[in-house]
DNA sequence: ATTTGTGCAAATCGTTTGCATCTGA
DNA sequence: TCAGATGCAAACGATTTGCACAAAT
């Protein structure tokens, strides 16, 4: 097995055009060299300046977005007020945990959905997703 | 086949223990007497409006998470700004055309889902969404 | 009479936008 | 140089809340 190199955050960016400032390196390094994250854009601002640095909230936002649009990041629909963005765009679904709204991973090859019906004229399916809502046990 | 009485507005309320009043008997006759539908409170408080009665918006969004912990409807996890409620309790899923953000059952036995993982410790499943995201056939 | 529900307006929350300034290629 | 990026504060839309008044049992 080779080690596969992780691209690096700045070559993350180039690749998808945008341009490595000192904002999206410090946000790219905080989603993208930590492994799978949900975040949202409060947290990731508090995080920010947990490191002593600072990202306007207004950068957070559009920052998420751009992140989005490169497919470097996915929204989660999640019902509630909060967007959340999952630094996993591949194929998988989620845990949601009623307690807290807290967010785990379920890999992408364990669930399988079956019977997917035809959709409506003109339209094609572009993503399932599944969320497994868990309460406390009685 | 014995046609069975679905049950009045007013009945269904009493059950849930909420008062019949005017504005909670408005909203459920839209709600509860027209099929299975989705609607957010704008919506709602535009169809009253419609009916020449008038509730007020506050009102909608108090009765429809009364309604929701009665059991009488279900919040749906959809992103974006808004939140949408569900006349449909029972087990089924959705169809999300991205295009404009509008939402179609699909009855509850037709799709199924497998392989679903044991839920972490102390946590069990209540519910499984499915949605199934839509666009504009290339 | 007492409890519960309602309406209004103000407050709150998450998010977006306009615009002047700054920065990276 | 100069298109693109950022920060700030104001604007925004959806939702919630405080409180005086009204309606239901």
């Amino acid at each position: 097995m080779a080690t596969e190199a992780r691209p690096t955050t700045s070559e993350i960016l180039r690749k998808s055009g945008l341009r490595p400032t000192r904002q999206r390196m410090t946000l790219g390094r905080l989603l993208f060299e930590g492994g799978d994250r949900h975040v949202t854009a409060e947290q990731l601002h508090a995080e920010v300046a947990g490191l002593g640095e600072h990202v306007s909230l207004a950068t957070v936002y559009n920052t998420l977005h751009q992140f989005k649009r490169a497919g470097l990041l996915r929204e989660l629909a999640i019902e509630g007020s909060k967007a959340y963005f999952d630094t996993n765009t591949s194929n998988h679904n989620h845990f949601l945990l009623e307690p807290n709204g807290e967010l785990m991973d379920i890999p992408g090859d364990v669930i399988t959905v079956a019977g997917l019906p035809e959709p409506p004229d003109g339209l094609k399916i572009t993503h399932v997703d599944v969320v497994v809502r868990l309460a406390k046990k009685a």
